[in-house]
DNA sequence: CGATTCCTTGAGACAGCTCAATTTCGGTGG
DNA sequence: CCACCGAAATTGAGCTGTCTCAAGGAATCG
C-alpha cells in the first residue's frame, strides 16, 4: 500500500532525459559525467504521490531510494502516543532513503504533490560503488543533512518559540533564496509548504504556540501575511534579529 | 590556542601499528586492507587533550580530521547569550572534522582525557577520492550519526524531562553493551561520561532539572546511583518503559 | 582535611500546553 | 458571481511542567 504511487499525469520528464532535469545539478547525480548519467536514464523511474499520501511508513520495506524532483515531502518520527517529530524537509534535490538500509527509519508524507525520480535499490548500491562520482555527492548531501540536522537540533533544544518561529522562517527564506539564484535579504515573499499543523511538528511546538507567534510577529510588522499561506517579509534583517542567533548570524556576513 | 594539543605522557600506540589499535574495526579505517593500513600509518599522528580542554572553537580553522581512540568529546552549538546545545557526543572510534570543511562548524570539547587519531585534512581528502575503502566507511559513519541526530531531535522536541533522562540512560546503556560486545538487557551498570550540567545541554533542559528527574527515577527504583557518575540499572526493560518509545522500543525486538 | 566543584532540593515565576470557541480562507456547486 | 461548506487558523482562559533564583550538601582532588 505504502509504496503505490498514483500516477496523477503522464509526465513529460519521464520521456525527456536527465539533462533537462530540473535538479540536474542538486541533486544526487549532480557530479556525473555524460556517460555515467547514460547509465543513470536506463535505471531511474519516476513516481507520483498526492499532497497528503504517505509515501512509506516507519519500519515498511523501501525497495527504492530517490530524489525529490517536484514538490514537497516530511520524514517524521512518531511516538506510541501519537507525538510526533518532523526530522526532515525534503525540497527538490533532497535524496529518499539510505542505501544498505531495506527498512525505512521515518515515516515519508507528501504534503504537496511529489515527483521522485526513484532507483531500485540493489541496482543503486552497484552504482555506488562502480560510481565514485555518486558516492562522493551522496557523501557530501549527507554531510550537508547532518549539518542542517544538528543545527535544527539547536533550535529544538534551546530556542524559545517566537526564535523557533523567526529561526524556520528565515531558513525558509535564505532556501527560496538560494533557489532563485539570488542572495537573501532585503524585502521577500515566501510560500510556506506546511500546515501550521505540520509547522508545530517541524518546531516542536503546539499548532496554537505556532499560530500565536506567527500572529505576534505579524502584529509586530515583521511579517505580513497573505491568504494563510504566503508570508511578506518586509526586512529579513530585522526577522533575523529575532531568531536568537545561530548559523543564522552568518547569513550576511 | 584551540589546535594546541598537550602531551600527557608518551603515547604507546603512536608507536604501535594500526593493527593493534583499539578502534581498527569501528573506526573511518575499517574496511581498509593491510596495505591500504600502511598508507593511513604513514599519514596519522596522536594528539592528546586534557579533560575540560577545547579541541576547537566554533569558526576556527580545523586543519585536521581524526578518530576518537580515548576518551570522550562534545560537539556543541553555542548562542550569542550563552546557551548550550550539544549536537554530538563522540565515543571511541567516533570521528571528528568534515572533508572540504576549512571551518569547524561546532565547538569541539574533550569532557575527559582524550587521545585523537588524526590526519592532516588535505591528505586525508584525497585518500578519501583514492581509497574507495575510506569513502565508503565515511559514508556509512555520517549516515549513522545522521539517524542519531534525528533520534535525538524527536527527544529534544517530544519528549518530557522524564523521559529525556530515561533515553538518554537507554541510549548510554546500550552502547555501553555494544562496545562490550554484550547484548543489552537486565542489570547492567554505566558511567555517565558527563556532569548533570553536559547532561542538561545533551538534553535540552536545566541542570536542576536533569538532576531533579534522576533523583525521582531513582526514588522510584528505576536507578541506583553509586557516586555521582556511577548508575546501576536494575531492569533495562523497565527504564525503556519511561522513554515515552520511540526506536528504543526494538531495543528487545 | 580543606577546598573546590558538582550536585541536590526548595519556592515561586512564567512559557507553552490543553481545552474550547470562533473566524477566516479557499474551494465547489448552484 | 455568490452562497455555502469543510478544513485550517485564530484567539481566549486556565493549567502545568520546566525554568529561575537561591541555599545547602556531597563527592573528589590536592
Amino acid at each position: 500500500m505504502a509504496n503505490t504511487a498514483k500516477i496523477l499525469v503522464p509526465d513529460a520528464a519521464d520521456q525527456s532525459g536527465c539533462v533537462d532535469c530540473p535538479i540536474r545539478h542538486q541533486s544526487v547525480c549532480a557530479f556525473c559525467l555524460p556517460d555515467e548519467l547514460d547509465t543513470l536514464e536506463q535505471l531511474k523511474y519516476h513516481r507520483h504521490y498526492e499532497a497528503g499520501q504517505t509515501i512509506i511508513w516507519a519500519g515498511d520495506e523501501m525497495n527504492f531510494v530517490g530524489s525529490v524532483v517536484n514538490g514537497v515531502a516530511t520524514l517524521s518520527h512518531t511516538l506510541a502516543d501519537g507525538r510526533k517529530q518532523m526530522v526532515g524537509l525534503l525540497l527538490p534535490s533532497d535524496f529518499i532513503g539510505r542505501p544498505g538500509r531495506r527498512l525505512s527509519s521515518y515515516d515519508v508524507t507528501a504534503v504537496t504533490d511529489v515527483t521522485l525520480c526513484c532507483f531500485r535499490r540493489k541496482p543503486f548500491e552497484q552504482l555506488i560503488s562502480s560510481t565514485p562520482n555518486v558516492a562522493e555527492r551522496l557523501l557530501d548531501m549527507s554531510l550537508d543533512e547532518l549539518e542542517a540536522a544538528r543545527e535544527w537540533m539547536l533550535i529544538l533544544g534551546r530556542k524559545s518559540a517566537r526564535e523557533k518561529i523567526a529561526s524556520f522562517l528565515t531558513i525558509l527564506a535564505r532556501r527560496a533564496a538560494k533557489a532563485e539564484g539570488k542572495a537573501p535579504g532585503g524585502a521577500m515573499t515566501i510560500d510556506l509548504p506546511l500546515t501550521r499543523e505540520a509547522m508545530a511538528d517541524y518546531l516542536g511546538l503546539t499548532l496554537e504556540t505556532v499560530s500565536r507567534q506567527i500572529s505576534a510577529l505579524k502584529n509586530e510588522g515583521l511579517i505580513r501575511l497573505g491568504g494563510k499561506r504566503r508570508v511578506d517579509i518586509p526586512d529579513l534583517r530585522r526577522l533575523v534579529t529575532e531568531t536568537g542567533g545561530g548559523t543564522d548570524d552568518d547569513l550576511f556576513a
